[in-house]
DNA sequence: TCTGGGGTCCTAGGACCC
DNA sequence: TCTGGGGTCCTAGGACCC
């Protein structure tokens, strides 16, 4: 059994090539939120030297000079071209593990297995004709082998995007890979690796395993029975459910105002539960967090959080909101500037399987009528286009956060 | 002057119980 | 005055990934 991870080439810079073809050839970045790193690059950009996550302010210069084209992110479609991509790839295998926003494993079974080269090549093209979007290919029998593949199937121009990686093989290749590339081992586990002298994939992979248990943390002894053809991490195409949703921006100032943390938090508590509603699922606990600037030289930096626990699940926002302001009034502390504002819905189950409460359920009834009806409007027009008035106001009207301007151009000397 | 956001998992330490 | 030890559960913090 074989897998093949497909992995589309710098996502973010290849999305808005498709958007504007103009940016094909160039050196072109895409910025984070509120402009402030670096988050994707072409290839020509990593050329100049442009590190992954770096503050734009430490490379707007190297930019200007060498007319990089600098845009801010626009996640919104991101995701739906990211869609579009995953569901090519399903029609053509019957099993496939969707692992971020720009990753997918494909289970390689019968005849896909015995001629695995031609038909990685296929879908590769499949999807480069379809949506524009290059992909690379790495295949071999474990996540970790596969992974490593697809970083050569990158790097090595004359495997066109594809390479296969039988386990037990590929000396050569590995021994050119630094450790700190295998997945799985960051920069803690290369240094400890480093004190250990191993540097390479290669030395990794032959690493004794007895010593490694004594000596090594879970994470780098997994890396090294995975780089071995032992499986560590499964395959899992039922799609997993996510145990929580996320929603926590920085401000592109500071905030004071309790008022208004509690207005950012209903804010992004609403889009957390449309989320969470999106994807069928309930939560029991609000987890609210406020945080100072951790770059401030005028004041230690400060984090709190809280929690809020729901009655019972739900994914009806105004519970949910009415949670989140409760949060953050709890753990408010006056005389202070903030600088974000994070609000994390726990504890989710499956709306479907949910217990209801036979008193309630007119009630609830009702209210999955109001959020399937707001959904609904909000998916056709753009999100916030309805909200709850009584609830909260939205921070980025009261100048917060910039307003978005998708795939806007930040820099474009030409 | 300007430093991201959304996830998962592991681990250590404290509370609690018997 | 001496004052256990093991289990479980929860949480916060951190490593890691994209």
């Amino acid at each position: 059994m074989l897998l093949a991870l497909c992995d589309c080439n710098n996502f973010f810079v290849s999305c808005e090539r498709v958007r504007d073809p103009s940016l094909q050839g160039r050196p072109v970045i895409v910025l984070s939120h509120n402009d402030g790193c670096v988050v994707a690059r072409s290839n020509e950009a990593k050329a100049l030297g442009i590190g992954m996550a770096v503050p734009f302010f430490s490379v707007k210069g190297l930019c200007v000079n060498r007319k990089v084209a600098v845009l801010g992110g626009d996640h919104r479609y991101y995701r739906e071209m990211s869609g579009r991509v995953m569901a090519l790839l399903m029609t053509m295998v019957p099993e496939v593990e969707v692992s971020s926003i720009d990753e997918a494993y494909l289970l390689l079974s019968g005849p896909h297995e015995e001629k695995v080269s031609a038909f990685c090549g296929s879908v590769r093209d499949s999807v480069w004709k379809s949506l524009g979007i290059p992909l690379s290919v790495g295949v071999s029998g474990t996540k970790t082998l596969a992974k490593a593949a697809s970083h050569f199937a990158k790097k090595i121009p004359e495997l066109n995007g594809v390479c296969v990686l039988l386990p037990h093989t590929g000396e050569d290749m590995l021994s050119g890979m630094d450790a700190r590339d295998v997945w799985g081992v960051g920069s803690r586990g290369a240094e400890t690796l480093r004190r250990s002298g191993v540097k390479t994939a290669l030395k990794l992979r032959e690493f004794d395993e007895d010593r490694a248990e004594r000596i090594f943390p879970l994470g780098i002894r997994r890396a090294i029975a995975e780089l071995n053809g032992r499986t560590c991490y499964p395959f899992a195409s039922e799609g997993a459910r996510r145990k929580t949703v996320q929603v926590a921006p920085s401000f592109s100032g500071q905030c004071g105002s309790l008022e208004e943390l509690q207005d950012a938090a209903a804010s992004y508590a609403a889009e957390a539960a449309a989320t969470m509603r999106s994807e069928g699922q309930v939560c029991r606990t609000v987890q609210v967090g406020l945080a100072t600037d951790p770059f401030s030289r005028n004041q230690a930096y400060l984090e709190d959080t809280g929690e809020v626990s729901l009655e019972e699940p739900t994914d009806y926002t105004p519970d949910i909101v009415r949670a989140a302001r409760k949060g953050v009034a709890g753990i408010f502390r006056p005389t202070t500037m903030y600088k974000r504002v994070s609000v994390i819905l726990k504890d989710l189950e499956r709306s479907d399987m949910m217990q209801m409460n036979l008193f309630r359920d007119e009630k609830c009834e009702r209210n999955l009528r109001l959020m399937k009806a707001l959904d609904g409007i909000n998916s056709r027009l753009g999100s916030g286009t309805v909200k709850l008035g009584s609830q909260y106001t939205d921070p980025k009207e009261r100048g917060i956060t910039p307003a978005e301007k998708p795939g806007r151009k930040v820099l474009d000397p030409e």
